[in-house]
DNA sequence: TGAGTTATAGACAATTCGGTCTACTTTCGT
DNA sequence: ACGAAAGTAGACCGAATTGTCTATAACTCA
């Protein structure tokens, strides 16, 4: 039965994006879910691995409407539009496959894991190139610097959202793209 | 006497930026600096108390730092080049006031302490207020669209550091600024 | 039917956490 | 010189942490 270990993964992603991986115990994550713990155990080997499980669960959400949103662009000012309007729609809480928006899953997990060659940071960085290479695949001109520059106002739109509580990030970085 | 005060936050705020403030316990800090508990509890009235000096305590160094590198220039092009050269050297260890890089203290900080209205979450937000506010004094024709594009992509080069490993970030973002 | 897998509840271990407290000593300003 | 303030070591508390283990039950499939 993988039924109870996607359950499990569910209920733990939700509880770790909302509230933070270290501020969540497994008792609360068998406790929300109600399945026993043994039965955790059995499908993932510590709580790291579950929380490695949970990246991939969200690196594998976060691709599937990345594509979604930026099918059939007709040009590469459009992909730019796609992105970063629906950037704004998951800061105020519009993209329901994404969930309430608290800042991105991997930026907040690799502050949580600081040690840079954990299996975790290594996923964090490993989301971040999978996402790049999904943004160059709807470029009709992916030169380097035009998706150096759409990544890094990407991360920088993300990470003003959250901390400085600009939700307006999103859309400012149109205008910047516009002139470049 | 401030001495064994400012002895915590100086050994705290390595610990807390070099391991995570999750991951550093008080007993840990008490060992490195050599100081008694009551000490500690006498001085702040809860760990969080500690966390919010040593926020205050990195919010200081990094204004000066930033103060300093971006000191008499004489151009806005060179506002912009200072400050991103700046972050380039600090994503290297070059700048030996701001330590080993671990990535933003604040961003890792919000990341950690979810709670968007607490005390801390706050302080992280006013802590990127400020850095706008400094940079605005620097540039002579502080327009909101610039001063926005300048500080979405600091954000962005500091988070593709720490995250994607991508240390060119900062130096990609002053390019991406002359077009603008 | 019977073996193997997956599940259950929850006690338990070992450690760590933040924080309090006692009893004592050192330092400093007036 | 004296009293207040600031310091020490570390025992102790209750709660929480991850992970192990026992004993039992349900399910699947040959």
């Amino acid at each position: 039965m993988n039924n109870k270990r996607q359950i499990l993964i569910d209920t733990a992603l939700n509880l770790f994006y909302e509230k933070g991986i270290n501020s969540i115990g497994i008792n609360e994550i068998l406790k929300v879910s109600g399945i026993a713990k043994k039965t955790l155990y059995h499908h993932f080997e510590s709580k790291n691995a579950l929380v490695l499980a949970t990246l991939k669960q969200r690196n594998n959400t976060f691709i599937e409407w990345l594509e979604h949103i930026l099918s059939d662009p007709k040009t590469d000012n459009e992909v730019v539009e796609k992105l970063f309007n629906g950037l704004t729609n998951w800061f105020s809480n519009s993209e329901t496959e994404l969930g309430d928006f608290r800042g991105c899953f991997f930026i907040n997990t690799s502050a949580e894991f600081r040690d840079p060659g954990s299996e975790i940071s290594l996923y964090c960085q490993y989301h971040k190139q999978q996402v790049r290479a999904l943004i160059a695949k709807y470029l009709s001109n992916p030169s380097d610097d035009y998706l150096d520059a759409i990544c890094i106002l990407k991360e920088g739109a993300i990470t003003s959202a959250y901390v400085a509580n600009d939700f307006s990030a999103a859309k400012k970085c149109i205008q910047i793209l516009d002139k470049f």
